[in-house]
DNA sequence: CGAGCGCTTGACCGGCGTCAACACCCGTGG
DNA sequence: CCACGGGTGTTGACGCCGGTCAAGCGCTCG
């Protein structure tokens, strides 16, 4: 988990609209004139595998939209232990919660090479009074932030390790590639779900072991899912 | 928990200007121009406990502000048990996801006597685009309820049952009186916590037996808390 | 090739779930 | 007014899932 300073993230300044992602993102509706009304620069950001995106309470420069890669919010618990809240996939806004506040309520680690767009908060706050277009879409992703942390409670926090395991499996799948899905460092899968990482490990076995998943790398990270049945039903 | 129709509900037409707690709420800083935007009624209506506010997926006609009272949200997993995503309380927006989709992502139920006002789409949208005032309590709005969806993880889904139970008579404490705070039915209170009701009921006779809190009524909903620390430090 | 980190596996134990009996509160009806 | 019944809360006994502690393995990288 290394630290990662912002001006080593910065990989230059985006052309938003030749984004490979645009439809997926904010600016999917915005026009020309829209586009006009941005004055000041859209840095496009790297971060490594572990890279601090942002930290907890810090000032917000801007909100980031997550164009590659998987991102882990986390907060610390009273008791020193991490938990992890939710993790956020390409498409969704990292650190939303500075629209509302200029401070971020979690810290943002990378879970992979994570490629961001970081879009200053005045840029934001003045498309969000002017474009419509972009006060609708800010709308569906705050619906989607709130949406995504219900559903990661109800499907990851509730009943036997098995049952977790799987849906997270499900959760974890490729959009692209629906029978490959991705996994973490088994700490931080306990921790996404509540669970000690020796009890993550055997309940992967487990499953490897009855056939349901097969691992594609020899660290642990990727499987293929070979039985979805056992693991809706589980 | 006997559904009631909306009809029954209806207690009149709200006037928002001198609504008792207009400075929690959405229109707390409207003026007048704002006020006039709005050209459909508000509906001041009444739940009483255990009253279905609305149900998961359903068309929604406005959203509710909260006046009075608690509300739990709810969603029913796919094997079929109930789990409680998180619990509003007065100020808070009830189904503020159908500003995004139309829709509600979950159930909602009243918890005691609730009085909310709600407030139709149309009027939510257009007030929304023509005043930067509403916009912004709206933001604020979107981010209250995504950090208490956070804050409702972490706090109440880590940990023993013990520690979820003090956080838990923490969280539910009432503002105006901060040594006292409310419980629910034990089923309710495990589908909050993930735990099962016989395991409630142990942990609070517990506290109660050491001295940490002292029952105020017979049915187990109110209690005072003796030992601030005790809840704190568990 | 060796050091170190993360993953796996085993043995053991404790906390929580399960099942069951019982107490208490309250509404109902005699 | 009391008797009764159902719903909810409490408490106990017991078993199992998952946490804890510890050893060993395999991968990766210096």
């Amino acid at each position: 988990m290394i630290p990662i300073h912002v001006e080593s993230a910065w990989k230059g300044t985006s052309d938003c609209r030749s984004c490979g992602i645009r439809d997926l993102v904010l600016f999917a509706d915005l026009n020309e004139e829209d586009f006009g009304l941005i004055h000041a620069p859209i840095d496009d950001m790297a971060f490594p595998s572990g890279g601090l995106i942002y930290s907890e309470g810090e000032k917000a420069l801007g909100v980031f939209t997550l164009r590659q890669g998987m991102v882990k919010l986390v907060r610390s618990t009273s008791d020193g232990r991490e938990r992890i809240i939710r993790v956020l996939r390409a498409g969704d806004v990292v650190g939303i919660e500075a629209m509302a506040t200029g401070h971020f309520d979690s810290e943002a680690v990378a879970l992979n090479n994570v490629m961001v767009c970081r879009i200053p908060l005045d840029v934001m706050h003045s498309l969000s009074t002017h474009s419509p277009r972009l006060h609708n879409r800010l709308m569906q992703k705050w619906h989607q932030a709130l949406k995504g942390a219900d559903d990661w409670l109800a499907d990851l926090n509730f009943g036997t390790a098995r049952r977790r395991l799987c849906k997270f499996i499900l959760k974890m799948r490729f959009d692209e590639q629906p029978d490959q899905s991705s996994m973490f460092s088994r700490e931080d899968m306990g921790a996404m779900m509540g669970l000690k990482l020796e009890t993550v490990s055997r309940e992967v076995s487990s499953l490897v072991r009855e056939k349901a998943i097969e691992p594609l790398d020899k660290m642990g990270r990727l499987y293929r899912i070979k039985n979805e049945k056992l693991l809706i039903e589980a």
